[in-house]
RNA sequence: GGUCCUAUCGUCUAGAGGCCUAGGACGUGGCCCUCUCAAGGCCAAAACAUGGGUUCGAAUCCCAUUAGGAUCACCA
């Protein structure tokens, strides 16, 4: 039998975190199994459900490279599915018209709270004979004794008493359907042998294990995984910062970072962190599956995304920051340096935005100095080396890295300073700053026509300077 | 409150009864390297929730306690 997951998530808001995980541990299991992967939006809640959502779920899982076989199916589509398992069900004995106004079981779950009874419905409806006319509810007519025991495959053995489940509906008065109904028969009609989701739902499991019994269909196999929780060990929200995948892009991380901490966020291979997309395929199993919550570690996520930025060519991180250059006002895309600049910030961002702004001093047009640094190193007596230097760079024959380093090695040795006394104030004319990718690279990379310009100017700023 | 789940360094985790003086990673501190900042290298501090069993032997198995969490809708 094919391995058939399934991403079912309700469009009431954008992919976030723990979605994300379980998209992607569906979606590893599939792979892993050769089975299919399915994307199924569970919009059966017409008033919380919006066309936005649905398009930033996709934008995330296309973004994380979560590609399904199947789908996107929409809940809302397929009423009359849902409807007709409902009247089979009532026809049958298992379910039964519920009479009761929400108002009123509203209240009785509120007296029933209170009065430190559990919150169930009474199941006075159950044994009605008489038909009012008025509007019902469909409920699942769930056994009182007995008890529903399952497997999961990440927490073992789970039992729950029958008589502590009440009689869920499964549709509504208005004749839609609700979530525990439609996730059973979508998932028997899909075909879907497993169904990983967030332990959270546990407590349905049996439900719908009891309802899939009265259909007359075989369960799929149940893995729950454990919550993600926000640094205060609650449950991650937005007070913990960015929970949207969308939102982790925009800030300039790798999808595939991404993944890979996601990964190892309840699931671990030995000592190992880092892993390809094909490790991940390969080695994905429930038996490594934790069982308890876990922390997102935001710093973890940076190491991670710094590492894969390491790794990543820098023709391919040139095109990825392209953007975020754009959205500083500053168009490289025909900038040839663009690559070369890059590699001067690979080993020193952590993040696509901090290369970015790490490039931009390459691209101004006039260099901004750094009010301490410049009073720190752009001094008269440097005028004279900045002289020295625009000569000898300007008349050498080639602008490499390696001639680059020629010329500063003939004027420290001629002046018997250290390479830091030449170093620094050239840094600060040409960034403005005193922080920078090494000297070298970084004028290799900026060209020989700027790294001129910016030296000459730098030494006209020392003039002004002195006489005013 | 009922039911269910969970429990190893601050965090993610390894650990399948003796390989545990509990390993790795992030983060933190120190040192080295060094043209600045990083990166990198080396070192350090840092955990088996508690109490009972079972066993020759328990982080590991069982039970209880405690503490977290989830869930109890005509939401999903």
């Amino acid at each position: 039998m094919t391995v058939r997951t399934r991403f079912a998530p309700s469009p009431t808001g954008y992919l976030h975190i723990g979605g994300a995980r379980t998209a992607l541990f569906n979606w590893l299991f599939a792979r892993r199994n050769n089975g299919q992967f399915i994307l199924r939006i569970e919009d059966t809640d017409a008033a919380r459900s919006t066309e936005e959502s649905i398009q930033a779920i996709l934008d995330g899982m296309n973004w994380l490279g979560l590609a399904w076989d199947e789908g996107p199916f929409f809940q809302s589509k397929m009423f009359d599915v849902y409807r007709k398992h409902a009247a089979g069900l009532l026809e049958k004995g298992f379910a039964y018209r519920c009479f009761c106004a929400p108002a009123e079981l509203e209240a009785r779950r509120e007296a029933a709270l209170k009065a430190g009874r559990p919150p169930m419905y009474d199941n006075r409806c159950r044994e009605r004979k008489d038909a009012p006319d008025a509007p019902f509810a469909v409920r699942f007519k769930s056994p009182t004794t007995g008890s529903t025991i399952f497997k999961d495959e990440i927490k073992g053995v789970i039992n729950f008493d029958n008589s502590a489940i009440e009689d869920l509906v499964i549709l509504r008065s208005d004749g839609t359907p609700t979530y525990n109904f439609c996730v059973v028969v979508d998932d028997a009609t899909m075909g879907i042998t497993h169904v990983i989701r967030g332990d959270d739902h546990i407590n349905n499991t049996p439900k719908q294990l009891l309802i899939a019994k009265a259909l007359g269909c075989v369960p799929p196999v149940f893995a729950h995984l454990p919550m993600i929780l926000g640094s205060d060990k609650a449950r991650l929200s937005k007070r913990h910062g960015a929970t949207s995948v969308m939102a982790y892009k925009d800030m300039g991380i790798l999808p595939h970072a991404l993944v890979n901490y996601l990964a190892r966020l309840g699931w671990s291979h030995g000592d190992q962190e880092i892993f390809s997309l094909a490790e991940l395929i390969e080695k994905f199993s429930f038996e490594n599956c934790g069982k308890s919550s876990g922390v997102f570690n935001p710093e973890k996520l940076l190491w991670l995304n710094q590492h894969y930025i390491k790794e990543t060519k820098a023709e391919e991180l040139a095109g990825l920051v392209l953007p975020f250059l754009e959205a500083r006002g500053v168009n490289a895309t025909e900038d040839t340096r663009l690559p070369k600049i890059i590699k001067t910030l690979k080993e020193r961002s952590k993040t696509l935005v901090e290369m970015c702004d790490g490039a931009l001093f390459y691209f101004k047009e006039k260099v901004e100095y750094d009010g301490q640094a410049a009073a720190k190193f752009l001094l008269p007596e440097t005028i004279p080396l900045f002289k020295i230097l625009i000569e000898r760079l300007g008349e050498a024959s080639g602008f490499s890295e390696k001639t680059i380093a020629e010329v500063f090695d003939s004027v420290i040795a001629e002046k018997g300073i250290k390479l830091g006394k030449l170093a620094q104030p050239v840094r600060v004319a040409l960034t403005g700053g005193s922080i920078s990718p090494g000297i070298f690279e970084m004028m290799d990379a900026m060209g020989k026509e700027t790294v001129l310009k910016r030296l000459k100017d730098a030494a006209k700023f020392i003039e002004k300077k002195r006489e005013s």
